[in-house]
DNA sequence: GGCTCTACTGCGCAATGCGTAGTACTGTGC
DNA sequence: GCACAGTACTACGCATTGCGCAGTAGAGCC
């Protein structure tokens, strides 16, 4: 199975969780993704993510200057945002609860 | 979030543990899906799985009539299916493992 | 001046789950 | 006999969303 198609609905999450722990932009998304072990996803994929979620009214955003490069938007969550990360978070745990659920039984070993 | 897109890449992946348990055909691998807690499955995604698969090379099909309704296409694991569920179920452990490892610090308590 | 790293945007594509309609067989109730 | 529900499958088109790639642009290094 492709794993990127794994990413589908929960890029969404793996955003906000990582911009609850603190304002971020963009490029730095990305990295805090990829060291927490989503090694393959597109930077693209992440942009475009927060892009739809502020649209969606989950963050807020503002640009800073940088010493070493373009501007950076950054993005934070707001309480929209805060509670859909609650929310989508139980989700994603239920739902990973019933898959390995459904699983277990196929343990090769 | 919406729940439905949890499903993406992951439809393959329960499809054949269902069938790893026993071979089945559409309706009821719906059935045991829905009975399985994936309440939201839709029957097309479903059907449309199974071809896919099917045409993949994953499964066996078979025909056999019933007495409550039209005829059933059965499937079933065969050896590419059989590893197809084993690699697919390693890859979505370890990404689950690394969502919930995302999540935790998430955590509102 | 060209190269790399940083940082973001936009375009179009591919995968896949879903809604809906359609076909068709069996059994039940009138 | 006929309408209807339950069973069982197929086909068509849509929406979502992650990705590849190209493009723009600033800062530092050689």
């Amino acid at each position: 199975m492709d794993s990127s198609q794994l990413l589908k609905g929960v890029l969404d999450l793996a955003v906000l969780a990582v911009l609850a722990e603190r304002d971020s932009y963009g490029y730095d998304v990305v990295r805090r993704l990829r060291e927490a072990g989503l090694e393959d996803v597109g930077d693209a994929s992440v942009y475009g993510t927060l892009r739809r979620l502020f649209k969606a009214g989950a963050l807020t955003s503002y640009v800073v200057a940088s010493d070493e490069g373009p501007h950076r938007k950054y993005y934070g969550l707001n309480d929209v945002g805060r509670s859909l990360l609650q929310t989508s978070a139980k989700t994603w745990t239920s739902f990973a609860a019933t898959m390995n659920d459904l699983l277990k039984e196929v343990d090769p070993g």
